[in-house]
DNA sequence: GCGCACTTGACAACGATTTTCAATACCCCT
DNA sequence: AGGGGTATTGAAAATCGTTGTCAAGTGCGC
């Protein structure tokens, strides 16, 4: 993730927009739809990234009638919102999950898909610096683990 | 630009595999071929992450005469002997450039491209740590930093 | 020189994502 | 409550990077 920061409510793309003083345009027009709220739910019953076909196919399976270009929008739209962590897995295909709300990284299982939260001030600042060293700006930076967790390594897969 | 870089036989795929102690077999047959060659010219010659699709275009603009397909074999192969750095764009597009022998990571400039490899003895540590704690093993990551070089800031892009 | 395995490359096939565009749903305003 | 205009949807077509296919070409050991 990059360390630009988010914090907003978790459901922006699904509350009305009237109430709030609309100071800026959200980058979707933030109506709640089914087809918003299907995709939302989704993803909160998600423990691991999924990309957007997975979840076009889930919806289909519990007969959720949502098209696949919603869900593309969707999802890009809830990134943008910064309320779901995106990765580009190593196929390409871009994989999303909900996330808290602050900067941090990602444990994953290459076995299952578990995803663990993870932070690291101290890489954090070590990237801040090595960049500065060398005359680099606004910095940003991506950074994963990848592993077999211990459920997992335990099946002797 | 910053050149005196690391300049290594890097060029195992088009050795002649003859003399070598035949111990493992390579990821690709190994014989040096004119495409082969000019692909990994075109790589010697790049300062900068480039993709296949790109490679392909410059040897064609130089008449060089090599199939997009086999543009894209070579450069998977030369990623397999790890003689080429593999990152995968955030816009899904995998990119390749030479790299020296060590792991490491990049930084890299959002604007022009420019890449400088850097490393992060304390990061590593942290990272295996940090995956132990969680149960993981086998452990790899995955850690790029991404900002605005000296030379772009300046010129007020 | 021969022959065969390694290579090549034009083209088709693929798969994820985006675009298009007409039909629809929703909300604000009167 | 109804009109109207805009946001939204979604099926299908278009993109686009990448991989598979397969016949033709090439290099190297023998």
């Amino acid at each position: 993730m990059t360390s630009t920061e988010h914090q907003q409510p978790a459901e922006r793309i699904v509350d009305r927009p009237g109430a709030k003083g609309a100071a800026s345009k959200p980058a979707i027009g933030a109506r709640p739809t089914r087809q918003r709220r299907a995709v939302v739910d989704a993803l909160a019953a998600a423990e691991v990234f999924h990309s957007a076909q997975e979840i076009h196919a889930q919806l289909e399976r519990r007969r959720a009638q949502v098209g696949l270009t919603t869900v593309y929008r969707t999802l890009q739209a809830l990134a943008e919102l910064g309320e779901v962590d995106v990765l580009v897995r190593g196929d390409g295909e871009t994989v999303y999950r909900r996330c808290s709300a602050g900067h941090h990284h990602h444990l994953v299982c290459r076995s299952c898909g578990r995803t663990v939260e993870i932070e690291g001030p101290a890489v954090e600042a070590w990237a801040r610096r090595t960049a500065q060293e060398h005359g680099f700006a606004q910095v940003e930076h991506t950074l994963e683990i990848f592993g077999v967790c211990a459920d997992c390594a335990g099946q002797a897969l």
